[in-house]
DNA sequence: AACAAGGTCAACCGCGCAGGA
DNA sequence: CTCCTGCGCGGTTGACCTTGT
């Protein structure tokens, strides 16, 4: 990016367009213009507002930042759990997925999958679109966004009721039971096979299969064990493992891939999903690296973790 | 305090598609 | 049918910020 060429503004280059970043006068002079001729004719808009900007300069910073429907600050863990659902569903495409997280733009969500998502696919020496980190996706990080969920919806039930599209958790056994609410309306996520699976309302409406009217929930599936499962105990076992039974260990969902104990857990139900799905633990390392033993985990993990750890899972 | 390394995110670029002339 | 223009999308870049040494 050449923004050193675009912050000059010797008479001389006038008449050239800026680049860069923009200025609150330019912010200001593209949402009044806006706000007097509406969204659109991008080009016509950046020729007679008065911007030194190209029309799709122009497009970029009204959708991306000034739009007041866009949404500033972290993903919620309900974001964060759509978003590898759809993700899973629809790959790289950005701007459907940010069709469903209102207030939410292409651009964050792809920002948001490549530094958070990708650089653990990185450390894990997996490729995102590889089988084993769908896998890692849908068994570990899904049910533990969802516990997250769960967890935010119950402490903030209160705030979102009446616009909340109910949540539904199996517990595994035989009971369903409410864990909370997704905030958005026409979402609909169900876990089937122990996966969540994200319909939108058209979705819904044209698949009457999924049309059951809970969201998010689990289901119970003869070939598709639980999570709770890969690690011999309960669900709510493992929710409390996922959250203070480490000590000090506080999960924290906006930071789900810093955390040294988050990162043992992650690669311990990995090693165990590869087990039970009936794939060798070898097809989860990438050839010729074994992601237990590698400097990576030498660094990040220390050994009376890996122990703590491994003692729970007895 | 100074520097390096790594992370984040706003902004740019190139490509492809749609619609009109 | 071809060309042109506008627009939107996904990939990439690089300035700025944070964290570690």
């Amino acid at each position: 990016m050449s923004t050193s060429k675009s912050v000059s503004s010797s008479s001389e280059d006038d008449n050239e367009l800026r680049r860069g970043p923009w200025t609150l006068e330019e912010d200001n002079l593209l949402s009044q213009y806006i706000s007097d001729h509406g969204e659109g004719r991008w080009n016509l808009l950046a020729k007679r507002s008065g911007l030194k900007r190209t029309g799709k300069s122009c497009r970029l910073r009204w959708l991306n930042y000034l739009k007041p429907d866009v949404k500033r600050g972290n993903l919620t863990p309900q974001e964060q759990l759509l978003i590898l659902e759809l993700h899973s569903k629809w790959g790289n495409r950005w701007s459907k997925i940010a069709q469903h997280l209102p207030g939410r733009t292409d651009n964050e969500i792809k920002n948001y999958w490549r530094t958070r998502i990708q650089k653990q696919a990185r450390h894990l020496k997996i490729e995102t679109d590889s089988r084993e980190f769908q896998e890692l996706v849908r068994r570990f990080w899904m049910p533990r966004l969802l516990q997250k969920v769960k967890e935010s919806s119950s402490s903030s039930a209160m705030s979102i009721q009446n616009q909340a599209i109910p949540l539904v958790l199996d517990d595994g056994v035989s009971q369903q039971s409410t864990i909370g609410t997704i905030p958005w309306q026409g979402a609909c996520v169900s876990m089937n096979g122990g996966s969540p699976t994200y319909m939108d309302q058209h979705e819904q409406n044209s698949d009457s299969e999924h049309n059951s009217g809970s969201c998010i929930s689990f289901s119970e599936s003869a070939n598709m064990p639980k999570v709770s499962h890969h690690f011999g105990h309960t669900m709510d076992q493992f929710h409390s493992l996922s959250n203070n039974d480490f000590g000090t260990y506080s999960y924290d969902p906006y930071h789900v891939n810093d955390n040294a104990y988050e990162m043992e857990t992650f690669k311990a139900a990995t090693a165990k999903v590869a087990q039970d799905v009936q794939y060798p633990i070898a097809d989860c390392q990438t050839a010729g690296t074994d992601w237990l033993s590698n400097d990576f985990a030498c660094t990040m993990w220390n050994i009376d973790e890996l122990w703590q750890f491994s003692k729970l899972q007895k």
